[in-house]
DNA sequence: TTGATTAACGGAGAGCCTCTCCGTATTTTG
DNA sequence: CAAAATACGGAGAGGCTCTCCGTTAATCAA
C-alpha cells in the first residue's frame, strides 16, 4: 500500500508529505526551549497551561506537537543528548582501565537523570512502556551503560551476571534517591559508595 | 491559659477535652479501612473524593479527619507497623547472625514498602519534610535499620561509614525501582545484588 | 427526660489542571 | 492571487483537591 499507484513524488526523502509550515517549526521550538527553563526552576511538574502561556501559544498548540508531558520532556531532553554522547567518548579515551571508566560514566548518567527535579519518576514508568517517547531517548543511555559495564566485566572490574538495564535502574534508583530534599552531600556519597561495593563486607 | 482558673476536669489524663464522639471514631474507622481496600487495588493515587464516596462520607469528613493524603497514609501504614515489629524480633531471634539478620530485616523493609502501588515516593519526600505525619511512622524503620546495621557492623558483616539512615533510603530506592512495570523476578534479585555486594570486583 | 451546647457531618462550589474540539487565521501551492 | 491545506487558539468539559458553612447528631446538665 505504501507507493501503490498513481502518485508521484517530488522528494523520495519525505514522501508525500509537504514540508512542516514555517510557523509550526517555530512554535514547536519556542515550546521546547520555555519548557527547558521552566522545567530547570520549578521541576518536571509545572502544569502544561502554564508552559503554553509562557511560551506565547495557546492549549491546543502545546498539545499537537507534544501530546503527552512525556513527549515534551523528550523533545527537551533530546537537546542534550549530544553532550551526553560526547561525554561518553571522553570517557572512553580518558580514563586509567574500564573499571573507572564505567564509574565515571555512572556519575555522567546520574547527573543527567538528575538534570530536573522529578524527571528520574517518568524515566522509569517509560521503562516499562513500550511506545513511550521517553523511552527511545533513554535506550541509547541505556545501551552505552551495558557496553560500559561490558569493557569492565572483561577486564573482571566489575561483577558479572549484571545486565546494563538493570545497572542503569539501579543508577536511576539512586539518582532518584538523591532527590530527597534532605539529601546532602554526604548522602550522595554513600548511595555511590553502595551501589559500587554494597554495604556487606565479605569476611 | 492553659489551666489558668476555674475549671475542675473530671480525667486528669485527657486534660480538659471530651472524650471523641461516637460517630466520628466509627467514620475514622471505616475510611481507614475503606483507604487501605483502595490504596490495595488501585495503588495510592487514588481520588481522595472517591475514598470519601465508597467509605459513604462527605468530603468535608475525609479531610477533617485526614487533612492530607500523607496523613490517610500514615494511619493505614500504623494498622500495620505491629507486624513489621513483630517480624524484626523473629528475624533477631532466628538468624545465623548478624548479617543475615541484616539482610532479612532489609528484605522485610522492602515488602513493606512495596505494600502499595506508589509509596516509595511518599515515604521518601516525608523523609525531607519534619512535620509529615508519614516521618514518625518511617522513623521506627530507620532507627530498626540502624540497629540491625550497627550490629551487622560490629562483627564484621557490614560495612563501617554507613548510617541506618541512608540503608533505609537506598533500600527504599530499590523498592522504587521494582515498581518499575516491567521489573520481573530476575530484576528484584539484581537490585539486592547489586545493594548488598555492589557491581564492583576488588582485583 | 429534655433542652442547651458542642462536635461532627456533608456536599456545594471555588480554583486548578489536563486535554479536546472546532471556528478562525496563516502558509503554501498552482 | 485564489484555493487548499495546515496550524492556531482558547473556550469549555470533566476531574481533582480542599474549604466553608448550614444542618444534624451526640453529649451534657439539670
Amino acid at each position: 500500500m505504501t507507493s501503490a499507484a498513481g502518485g508521484s513524488p517530488s522528494h523520495p526523502s519525505s514522501s508525500v508529505t509537504r514540508p512542516i509550515r514555517a510557523d509550526a517549526r517555530r512554535n514547536r521550538a519556542r515550546i521546547v526551549e520555555i519548557a527547558e527553563l521552566a522545567f530547570t526552576d520549578g521541576g518536571l511538574d509545572v502544569s502544561m497551561d502554564a508552559i503554553a502561556k509562557w511560551a506565547g501559544v495557546g492549549a491546543g498548540t502545546l498539545y499537537r506537537h507534544f501530546p503527552t508531558r512525556d513527549a515534551l520532556v523528550a523533545a527537551v531532553l533530546e537537546n542534550h543528548q549530544p553532550d551526553l554522547s560526547a561525554e561518553a567518548e571522553v570517557i572512553q579515551n580518558n580514563s586509567v582501565d574500564s573499571g573507572a571508566a564505567l564509574e565515571r560514566w555512572l556519575d555522567a548518567v546520574s547527573r543527567w537523570m538528575r538534570a530536573y527535579e522529578g524527571l528520574p519518576e517518568p524515566l522509569r514508568t517509560a521503562l516499562g512502556e513500550q511506545d513511550s517517547p521517553l523511552r527511545l531517548t533513554c535506550q541509547e543511555v541505556i545501551d552505552t551503560t551495558g557496553e560500559f559495564l561490558q569493557a569492565a566485566q572483561k577486564d573482571g572490574h566489575a561483577r558479572e551476571g549484571l545486565t546494563g538495564r538493570n545497572l542503569y535502574l539501579a543508577t536511576l534508583a539512586a539518582a532518584w534517591a538523591l532527590g530527597t530534599p534532605s539529601a546532602d552531600g554526604s548522602t550522595g556519597h554513600e548511595l555511590d559508595d553502595l551501589l559500587r561495593s554494597g554495604w556487606r563486607v565479605d569476611s
